[in-house]
DNA sequence: ACCGCATGTGATAACGTTGTCAATTCCAAT
DNA sequence: ATTGGAATTGACAACGTTATCACATGCGGT
């Protein structure tokens, strides 16, 4: 037998304390409807003299709202998703919403989809946070779409279907690649993953190169974990016309670039220089500490439940909210040899 | 006007669809009390065919159980948290519970204190996981006592104050202290931070220490954020009679000295063994990559999950379970030189 | 005097589930 | 036959909150 909750004072004991009817009570603590100012005093002051707390249940019972906002995870992990997460709490609580969290299979496994619809129709979330990369899952979107729940995309890689909030990922890959264009490099490679967000990235790497009249030395998209990622920059080092500078989709493949032009006897940025995305931990640790750029998951995470807490009312409103993102010059790009 | 939630059938309309009353249909679905092998056919068949999901509100309403569990974590970030979360949303789930995340300030932060009591006490969650370092502050245990949910400590660094589950942290520094001196080191020194967990690794840094009969070759515990470590690496490696190894009280602390000893034109691990704890991402990716010690997040996951959901019935049952570690060989650790 | 409207308050009925108790049937043991 | 209990089912009242409607009151303009 766990030991029994401390018992909560309910609206009604408040109510009998402040002399008013329970409904009175429910106005005040709500702002919503009339109250005299002596009322709103002595209902606020039984209130805080009971410790009153309103329960979650009771008041999503009704129907009306839950007071729940659902984030929605990929089983595997992300460093920057769990930053993200941090601060969305923040903007939740602000708002006086709390987090659950749950996660989804990415591929179309069907019976982990159907739990997760389950879970969350158990649950009935006023809002849906959709981490990548579950945003670009066709199934995952269905789901949310046939569950009738508010979602919003966080970073996805295509637009359409629903609210997005994201960064400006060309405008990064372009003024990365272009910070290397700058420092005299005119053999430049692009190492990324087969996922929708390094196709962004190799999208404004292109540009960049295009608007200077350059070729990429060399693209290159199997670098999807760090192995095969190491294996990508080796085969990209020792081949010939070795690229001066590497633009890696994020930053793990950064570091494996590192890693690889270590064992091949490079000195970054002296012989190659190299440059990430996500300005993760590991890229301010590395050696030599790592050029990336970096997000404000503070804005966006607050973008990201604004939507969901005040939805945009007009039918054509804005359906997403782009930002921008900040260079971090750190020592791995330099003028090339 | 937020699109409607798709309608959701009710245990009543099941009820009706199967002929039976509605407390049959609850009680087949719970697997609570009795019911003929045909009837329960019937309400199951019935559930399915209308998509019956139950209403977690109304059935924490009457009290008994919110299917709640919530994770209480610090406003900074911890790469190792994130990991573990993941891990308990799988058990969670497996056990019918949802998760839900909120975070609390670390310091005596009075009105952010107040203000997490008042989140959990509006939840009422079946249980709260208490995250380090938030696991050692009295204040927040105090509240947790308080509100009276049952709370399991994970990774704590003292004992006493409710159940506690965490890896055998002295042992794991014992192990990882021994495997140095193994190599042949007699000048070994030990690097942490100020806080609980440190003071954990270090004592198993002693205890191997003295078995061999040995002295610490220096002790400092002021490696409390990176730039502040490098610090106290360069200090460590310019002074007299410089340690040939170094024991680190975490991964960040054991890159930083790896930082220090490149700036000061030391080879790692010719001229210095290094080693850390927790075998983060960054352990993997440095150069050379990081000798550390593993824990079994899943394991722990599991067991925090279980104190909770079926929490040890006798008073005398165990206040907490202690999981090993491994201990990952990489390349930081060689013979002295 | 009367209406109309803004302001303030309360009574009552939901919301969907589970706990409790009562009712019924059936079968085995007296 | 009769008793006792296990098996099976249903009726009804909670749980704590908000929505809805109804009812006062006061006040400015006709």
């Amino acid at each position: 037998m766990r030991p029994k909750a401390a018992d909560r004072a309910t609206i009604k004991e408040v109510a009998a304390r402040a002399g008013v009817s329970l409904m009175t009570v429910s106005r005040v603590l709500n702002r919503t409807g009339y109250a005299s100012a002596q009322t709103r005093e002595r209902v606020e002051a039984a209130a805080a003299a009971l410790g009153y707390r309103p329960n979650v249940f009771a008041r999503a019972l009704p129907g009306a709202r839950s007071f729940l906002v659902a984030t929605l995870i990929n089983d595997a992990a992300s460093a920057a998703t769990a930053e993200l997460q941090r601060c969305m709490i923040v903007h939740c609580r602000q708002a006086g919403y709390h987090m659950v969290v749950d996660s989804a299979p990415i591929d179309g496994d069907e019976a982990g989809l159907r739990a997760v619809a389950a879970r969350l129709a158990t649950l009935r979330p006023d809002g849906v946070i959709v981490c990548p990369p579950l945003c670009d899952s066709p199934e995952i979107l269905a789901m949310l779409e046939q569950l009738g729940a508010p979602f919003v995309r966080f970073s996805p890689s295509r637009m359409g279907e629903g609210p997005r909030v994201g960064a400006d990922e060309i405008g990064a890959a372009r003024a990365i690649t272009d910070h290397i264009l700058a420092a005299g490099h005119r053999r430049v490679a692009f190492l990324g993953r087969g996922d929708g967000l390094s196709a962004l990235r190799l999208e404004g790497f292109h540009s960049a190169l295009d608007a200077k009249g350059l070729a990429p030395a060399a693209i290159d998209s199997a670098a999807n974990d760090f192995e095969a990622a190491g294996l990508c920059a080796r085969i990209l080092l020792e081949g010939p016309k070795r690229p001066t500078a590497v633009v890696a989709a994020t930053d793990e493949i950064a570091l494996a670039v590192l890693d690889a032009a270590r064992g091949l006897g490079l000195k970054v940025p002296a012989d190659l220089s190299v440059a990430g995305f996500g300005d993760s931990d590991a890229a301010a640790l590395s050696f030599p500490p790592l050029t990336s750029i970096r997000y404000s998951m503070t804005a966006m995470a607050a973008a990201t439940i604004g939507f969901l807490i005040n939805p945009p009312n007009s039918a054509h409103a804005p359906l997403g909210r782009t930002f921008g993102f900040e260079l971090v010059s750190r020592s791995t790009v330099a003028p090339p040899p």
